[in-house]
DNA sequence: AAGTGACATGTAACATGGCAGTTTGACACC
DNA sequence: GGTGTCAAACTGCCATGTTACATGTCACTT
C-alpha cells in the first residue's frame, strides 16, 4: 500500500514538454515564444500553456516579459557566475552532510554513477557522459536528505543543464579532466575526508564555471529568433 | 522626467495580499482557502488569485491539492528543520562571502539594523525587533551580492516568517539572547573574523530552529478551519 | 530623404463559462 | 447505532472571450 500518486496535470506535461525543448536546445536560447502558438503547436489551450511558462519562469529559464512575449533565457556573464557560485554552495553543503549522515548510501550513488561515467566515455558517448554527470551531483545533493535543500538545487540548476547542451555540443568540453574531477571527489568521500572532497567538488564546479565563461565570451552574438 | 515604473500586475498584489495576510497570521496555518472566496474578498477574478497561488506555492506558503482545495502550509517538524539547516547554509555562505568582497558596507548595513533592534527592545515593540531582525538577515544575504542566491533565499523564507509570527506572539521568545547573538555577529564581522562570524551566526539560526522544535512539539492541535 | 503619426497586428493580462473529480451529508437500510 | 448509497455542493482545471498595451508598417508631411 502506497498513496497514489495523482496523474499529472495538463500544466505539468506541457511545462516538461518546454523545459525539455529548452534544454535540448530545440528552442535556442533568447527566442521568442508566444503562448498561442504553443498551445497550438502542443495541442492544449493558451491556459496550461501560460501556467507552466510562469513555473518555467521561477526556474529562470524563461522571461516574461509584460504583454511583449515570453522569451527563453539568455545567458548573462554575471547570472551564470552567480548561478554556479550559487550551486557550488549547495552541492558543498550537502556533501558535507552527506558523508557525515549518509556514507554508505552516497558513496554507493556516487560510484554508480561515476561507473556509468566512464562506460560513457570509453563509448563516446556524449549525452550518456552528461546523463551521469547529472545523476553524480544529484546524489550529492540527495545526500543530505534535505527537501528544501533538494528543491532548490533543482529550481536553480535547470538554466545550467540548458547551457551545457547549448555550449558543449559534441564533447567539446574537457571531459578527461572532469572525469579525473569526479573520481578524486568519490575518493574523498570514500576516505571520509569531508575537507578534501568538498574542495574537490569546489574545484570542478569551479572549472565548468570557468568553461562557461570562456564559452561565453567568444559568443557575442545575440540573434533573437523566434522559434514559437 | 523619468522612466515610468509599470505598475504592479494584478497578480503580484494578489499574491503580496495573500501572503501578508499568511504572514500576519490574519489567515491560520493549515485553514482551507478558495479561489472563488478569495477573488471575491479581493475584488478582483479568478485568475489573478489563482496565478498568485500557485506563485505562493513554489514559496511553500501553500499547498495545492488538484480538485481537493489550497491550504495554508502546516508546519511539519522535519521540514522546519529542512528550512533551517537550509537557511543556515545560505546564509553563512552569504556572510562568508561578503566579509571577502563587502567588508564596509556590509558592515553599515548591519550595524544600522542591529541599532534598530536595540531600540525597539528598548520600547519593548516586538514587531519593531522582528523587523530588524528580518533586515539583519536580508543584510547578510544581499552581502553576497549574488542574486540567484539572494532570490532562492527569500524563495525559501517565507514559511520561517510565517512561522515566527504564528509561534512567537508577545515577545515570548527569548530576545535577550538573540540580541546578543546579532551583537556577537556584528562584532566578529567588524574584526573580520569569517571563521567566527559564520560559527556564531550558525549557533543563532540554530537556536531559532530549537525554539521552532520545542513550540511545535507543544502545539499538537491540528485544527483545519475554513478561513477564505 | 527623414521624420511623423495613424493604423494594423501581435502579445499577455484578465474575466468568465463549462467540466470532471472530490467531499459532504442526508437518508435508507441493516 | 452503525453502514452503505447517492446526490448535491464545492473544488480546481481547462477552454475561450475580452481588453489594454507594445510594436511594426506605411502613407503622408516637411
Amino acid at each position: 500500500m502506497q498513496p497514489i500518486d495523482h496523474p499529472k496535470s495538463l500544466m505539468e506535461v506541457t511545462a516538461e514538454q518546454i523545459r525539455c525543448a529548452i534544454v535540448s536546445g530545440e528552442l535556442p536560447l533568447g527566442s521568442k515564444l508566444s503562448e498561442q502558438r504553443l498551445a497550438d503547436a502542443l495541442g492544449v489551450s493558451r491556459s496550461p500553456v501560460r501556467d507552466a511558462l510562469a513555473a518555467l519562469q521561477s526556474e529562470g529559464l524563461v522571461r516574461i516579459s509584460p504583454k511583449r512575449g515570453t522569451f527563453v533565457f539568455t545567458p548573462d556573464l554575471r547570472v551564470v557566475d552567480e548561478l554556479c557560485e550559487h550551486r557550488t554552495i549547495l552541492e558543498t553543503a550537502a556533501l558535507h552532510l552527506g558523508i557525515e549522515r549518509n556514507h554508505a548510501k552516497l558513496l554507493r550513488d556516487l560510484e554508480n554513477s561515476g561507473a556509468a561515467m566512464e562506460r560513457a566515455l570509453a563509448a563516446k558517448d556524449a549525452h550518456g557522459y552528461t546523463m551521469g554527470d547529472h545523476q553524480f551531483h544529484n546524489a550529492i545533493i540527495l545526500g543530505a536528505e534535505n527537501r528544501s535543500l533538494a528543491k532548490s538545487y533543482n529550481l536553480t540548476i535547470s538554466p545550467l543543464k540548458a547551457l551545457r547542451t547549448h555550449l558543449f555540443t559534441i564533447m567539446s568540453e574537457n571531459t578527461d579532466r572532469s572525469m579525473k574531477e569526479h573520481l578524486a571527489v568519490i575518493n574523498a568521500v570514500r576516505a571520509k575526508d569531508v575537507e578534501l572532497a568538498v574542495s574537490q567538488l569546489a574545484d570542478h564546479i569551479g572549472h565548468l564555471a570557468e568553461a562557461f565563461r570562456t564559452k561565453l565570451r567568444s559568443e557575442k552574438s545575440s540573434n533573437v529568433k523566434r522559434a514559437m
